[in-house]
DNA sequence: ATGTCC
């Protein structure tokens, strides 16, 4: 078993041994810290840190799981000059992301009738569920080169949204350098999911800010106590899914010609400056442009559910987009003055204020960095600090799990899941479908929240709690 | 996460 050293207030360190290049950090709470039960994720974690060209520290989120190669609440910094980049390291759901919009609808007004009215209305806008296809479907055939390569952009040309959209993206919308010369038929015959929800952690839920902790902020953000909000939570469905697979067996097969020891298949990596490791990023490109154009598509049809069901124009709901940031991506930024390649897998970026890549709307405030918690719990918005420095601006994206699908499946009961979700709606006729999905299955925001709150790398500006959620149903 | 194993 891997051992933790406390290194500061819920900072835990995984020192350097064997072939590891760079230390490992963890950030835990006492309290998380007495429960973690991650050893498979801290051996990912010392895997990466084993790879060419890694930088810095190989950082553990305090909702840290195990997942495929680095764990879900990794972060990984490789040097642009000699470093590698991983398609396991960004994720198999490339740019799943999540989106809030805010209303002046006081959430107190809707009874649970008319909260089922709009969730019903959002449904049958919004194909949910694994495998489903899109409504868009005319997108798809027509524009789907131009939207993969230039993402919210091109879907806001085409009038799926608003000018002021794109500024409130992470990117604004398209992150440059997708080519779809790059990406494999296969993955594009997937892209048909264009404007679906998908499964698993994936939802629209309707929920009301409860808390404020920072009025300003806050006021900024377009939140206010006691209103309705939107929150989307999806991703680059089986057209990411398919990219990482397929770069991921590139990945493995080219490995050896460049020197590389792969400690995982999952890690699977090449040179940053290497033809395949190039061609990768061309391809992450496209489903991160994807998943942000299939966020914006979702905007579009939730706006549209909410004019029909309320009878009333966008500018008496709101309806504004807060943010859109991505969980699974690989970016080059600059950190400590260095040009680096960040792998976020299930990792938040949160740019503290003033830091030159904020949007103009956000440069005094920082973006907004949006954190759900599961089905049953809250979510909370937050902003990053200049102390975010050291996990290269980057925050947990969730709760993280506690207990695998499969577990939940067989230790929750019907009458635990159903008091977790008290007086929430949710949408799935049979809960046995979301039952890997239980509030029981995740861990305590709060205490999640609050691991990097306490040490000042995050600031709190608002707390959400759901009303009501619509889910994918799984198998 | 995922046409949850071509």
């Amino acid at each position: 078993m891997i051992r933790l050293t406390k290194i500061g207030k819920n900072k835990f360190l995984l020192p350097k041994t064997g072939n590891m290049r760079v230390d490992a950090v963890v950030y835990l709470s006492e309290k998380l810290f007495r429960d973690f039960q991650e050893g498979e994720a801290l051996e990912q974690l010392k895997n990466a840190a084993t790879l060419p060209g890694v930088y810095g520290v190989v950082i553990g989120m305090p909702d840290i799981h195990s997942g495929f190669g680095l764990p879900i609440g990794g972060v990984m910094a490789t040097r642009v000059e000699d470093g590698v980049i991983s398609a396991g390291g960004v994720g198999m759901d490339i740019n799943c992301g999540v989106r809030l919009l805010s209303t002046s609808i006081p959430a107190d007004e809707l009874d649970k009738r008319f909260l089922r009215k709009l969730m019903d209305a959002i449904e049958d806008r919004i194909p949910t569920g694994i495998g489903k296809g899109s409504r868009h479907g005319n997108l798809y055939k027509s524009h789907f080169k131009e939207i993969v390569q230039r993402g919210a952009i091109k879907l806001i040309e085409m009038g799926y949204g608003r000018e002021e959209d794109l500024e409130c993206i992470e990117e604004n919308g398209c992150l440059d350098g997708a080519d779809i010369a790059a990406v494999s038929d296969e993955a594009v015959s997937r892209g048909n999911q264009l404007a679906t929800l998908g499964g698993g952690n994936h939802f629209i839920d309707l929920g009301v800010v409860e808390d404020i902790y920072n009025e300003k902020l806050a006021e900024v953000f377009g939140l206010k106590k006691g209103t309705l909000s939107i929150m989307i939570h999806t991703g680059s469905r089986g057209f990411g899914h398919q990219i990482c697979t397929d770069y991921t067996r590139i990945m493995v097969n080219t490995a050896p010609r460049y020197g590389i020891d792969l400690p995982d298949k999952g890690l699977a990596c090449v040179p940053i400056s290497s033809a395949e490791g190039r061609q990768y990023y061309k391809a992450m490109c496209c489903g991160v442009n994807f998943a942000f154009a299939n966020r914006q598509l979702i905007t579009y049809d939730v706006r549209e559910a909410f004019r029909e069901v309320f009878n009333r124009d966008d500018d008496e709901l709101g309806l504004d987009l807060v943010y859109d940031v991505a969980h699974n991506i690989a970016k080059f930024e600059t950190h400590f003055n260095r040009r680096l390649l960040i792998h976020r897998k299930g990792a938040t970026r949160a740019l503290p204020p003033g830091h030159p890549s904020n949007p103009k709307k956000y440069m005094e405030t920082g973006h907004p960095a949006i954190i759900p918690g599961s089905m049953g719990t809250a979510s909370y918005v937050v902003v990053g600090t200049e102390l975010a420095r050291e996990t290269f601006f980057s925050i947990n994206h969730g709760a993280g799990r506690v207990l695998s699908r499969g577990a939940a499946r067989k230790e929750i009961s019907q009458q635990e899941f159903e008091s977790a979700m008290a007086d929430i709606l949710y949408n799935t006729r049979n809960y046995k479908k979301v039952l890997d999905e239980a509030p029981q299955a995740y861990k305590d925001i709060d205490e999640v929240v609050n691991t990097l709150s306490e040490i000042g790398i995050t600031r709190k500006i608002a707390k959400l709690r759901p009303l009501g959620v619509i889910k994918g149903e799984g198998d």
